[in-house]
DNA sequence: CCCAAAACTAAACGGGTGTTTAGTTATTTA
DNA sequence: TAAATAACTAAACACCCGTTTAGTTTTGGG
């Protein structure tokens, strides 16, 4: 053997999702990832192969910081109410300065040329599959609701967190607050 | 006097709307633009001044096709439902392939980083106004609405259709048909 | 008819991109 | 301790971007 990392890539790797966040895939330079992960290209090069490799590690990371909300959703057992607070909580969570970032995974997406990176596709289908799963899972606490007003129910639920997400970063909190409202009201 | 140009601005310019559309601002290069308008790169720098330049002329084109489906709706008397037929002719404009184009306008606004151009901004910006007004005026035509009720349901209906816009980009016909029947059940 | 001016062609420009590659330094093991 | 090997630095790579510029062709007015 050799030389040692004078780096954990776990460590170093948490710092990326902040500028692919904030920035985007396309605007988000290796030099920027360079400054703010404190190694340089090699090292990023040797650890996760390639920028691509680099987003679909921050793509976790993400996924793993937004765990939280979505367990606090998992344990609730207030049906429609408490996936109305996740859509606050997610506010919160995305919250910048005054405007926010949006979701990285639906930041991502609105990102998406003709021939998207298949890889990077996948994972974002997957994310989207497990918040409608857990959309599912919450709105079933209501044995009223048979299984197709359920589907349908979190299909709207998906579309509308999705347009939410964009939104975000364009309109005002007030606004969206009253969005949330709105869209609530309709189920 | 000197020589004529070989080609008409107003005609050249109805191309760069498509591509700006399908694959963004960032993703569109001078390149494909000089193929699909038929000039050369001079020609659109004499004609547009520079990419932002033409990129606002494509936003103008964009609107004035846009303008059909306005159009319908500020002439139309059937309140809320002729919102939600709005939407579906949007989808229709929108339409691609299988999956959808989104608008123009929300792609911009999606792609906006950290220090957007101030003048795309502003047409965003006024796009937006623009359509807000549009609904505002269709939702007065419930004598029952007081002004808050018509001001809240035109901000909501904004941010729905630019969620709509958005998540049109992935999701299926189908999908984005019962976010639209869901969006408008309780107003 | 000729010359000035505008429109064209095509190449070059400077800079930034993601990625790779020499060359050096540090560490481990035999 | 010496050879091997992995991690580091930093420069170079090839390419593409938006933009400009030199040089040519066309045109219209004096």
């Amino acid at each position: 053997m050799a030389r040692k990392k004078e780096y954990n890539e776990e460590a170093v790797v948490e710092k990326a999702p902040e500028l692919f966040w904030r920035n985007g895939y396309e605007n988000t330079s290796m030099q920027m990832l360079e400054k703010e992960m404190g190694i340089n290209k090699f090292s990023i090069y040797s650890s996760f192969g390639s920028k691509n490799g680099l987003f679909l590690e921050s793509l976790k990371c993400y996924k793993q910081r937004l765990s939280t909300l979505m367990s606090k959703l998992e344990n609730s057992s207030n049906g429609l109410l408490s996936i109305k607070l996740y859509f606050y909580d997610f506010l919160e969570f995305s919250k910048d300065n005054e405007l926010s970032k949006g979701c990285l995974v639906t930041n991502a997406a609105n990102e998406l040329g003709e021939t998207p990176d298949i890889e990077i596709q996948e994972a974002l289908v997957q994310f989207a599959n497990g918040v409608k799963l857990l959309f599912t899972t919450i709105l079933k606490q209501d044995s009223e609701k048979n299984e197709f007003v359920v589907e349908a129910q979190a299909n709207y639920l998906l579309i509308a967190m999705y347009g939410l997400s964009s939104a975000s970063r364009v309109f005002t909190a007030i606004q969206l607050e009253n969005y949330i409202e709105h869209t609530f009201k309709n189920l």
